[in-house]
DNA sequence: ACCTGAACACCGTTCAAGT
DNA sequence: ACCTGAACACCGTTCAAGT
């Protein structure tokens, strides 16, 4: 994934889409040199443009990362969806199984976005009226949409015990997320680190779980 | 839980412990301030020592950090084994949920150490030959431990259905780490907030999650 | 052996000034 | 309306020098 940044003329005095080419980047620092590599001097350096010039479209560090989070959550929304879609079946299980598989390879494919997808400094200050994060909440919302689609589908058509759907798709999410960062940040030794490692582990999980919630 | 950091006396040149006051000075910064207020300078100033001081008895901040996290899984661990003891009980089903509990009811109170144990910094350096991380390799063992024994001798004593111990294990793990770390991050928007709450869907997880496993 | 002070290369953020 | 340059208060890290 190359990611282009467009880098102000030097004759010229204003940038033209300075917002765009600082998230653009965001992601290139964030995927090259991890979440400490990811600053506002250095984005502002990469698009051409002074230190100070992103002050006049982000308020502070943490709208960039919000807008960069919120790109970020599109494409984990893109990988649970195509996993689905590659298997082309409509058994609630092996959709489960196959959300998991996407999010969790998301994760491992791309550390930097994930950290900073659900990092700690984006979401307290998402509480404030700010319609920024807004669209951030409803990027999150659509992942999330992923697995409690399938969920309220399994229920509702009986593959599932019917039951809280909020509370089964959030034990699927707390699976995946958990599995995905205690890999991420190396608490698994290495145990993880191929494709078919992942998908023995999400398959492992997934049989776990639905042998609990299924009917 | 009140800190005391041992300040170097202003007419001594040495400190005395000046490793043990960094730590403690690190524990108060993270709990006061948060993962973003966890500096060497403020560690340093806390201990009344001047800047560069810690060197001598750390190698970088990356150490210290390490030495922080070593301390915050024991209080992990502790917080496990506290509500299994509370239980008084040698129900596996019971116990697996009491660690769980425990695990979450810790992130919740001390997102800061929470997240310094199992931030990206720390880990990542853990396969060099270390012998300071080798040390907090093996506290992070220890609470995983806690889920570890409860699945074995659920499975030895034939509770649960015998399988890969690992592999269970690792789920009970992630289904909690995750749920912890969606709490702290702010991604359930306040909907776990109290304790009642935490033990409603920690419950309601070990429910689905011991269904899946048991004979 | 342990600590200090100055220095260097970074941060985020603000603000007067320039175009 | 948008950007620059200097400034401020922070970082982590190094190193000669002091005790």
């Amino acid at each position: 994934m190359a990611i282009r940044v467009t880098r102000k003329r030097p004759d010229a005095y204003q940038h033209g889409d300075l917002r765009r080419a600082l998230v653009q980047a965001g992601l290139k620092l964030l995927g090259e040199r991890g979440v400490a590599g990811l600053s506002l001097r250095a984005a502002a350096e990469l698009a051409g443009v002074s230190h100070a010039a992103p002050y006049r479209h982000f308020r502070d560090k943490g709208a960039l990362v919000a807008a960069i989070a919120e790109e970020g959550f599109t494409l984990l929304t893109g990988s649970m969806r195509r996993e689905i879609e590659a298997l082309g079946s409509r058994d609630v299980s092996a959709k489960l199984r196959a959300a998991g598989r996407g999010y969790v390879t998301f994760a491992l494919r791309h550390p930097g976005y994930f950290r900073t997808i659900f990092g700690e400094k984006i979401w307290p200050d998402a509480s404030e009226a700010d319609p920024g994060r807004a669209s951030l909440r409803a990027a999150g919302e659509e992942a999330f949409g992923v697995l409690r689609g399938i969920v309220e589908s399994g229920m509702r058509e009986g593959w599932l015990r019917s039951g809280d759907v909020d509370q089964v798709s959030l034990a699927a999410w707390s699976l995946v997320h958990g599995l995905s960062l205690l890999i991420i940040d190396g608490h698994l030794a290495g145990r993880v680190d191929t494709d078919a490692a992942v998908r023995g582990l999400t398959d492992g999980f997934g049989a776990m779980l639905e042998r609990g919630i299924a009917t």
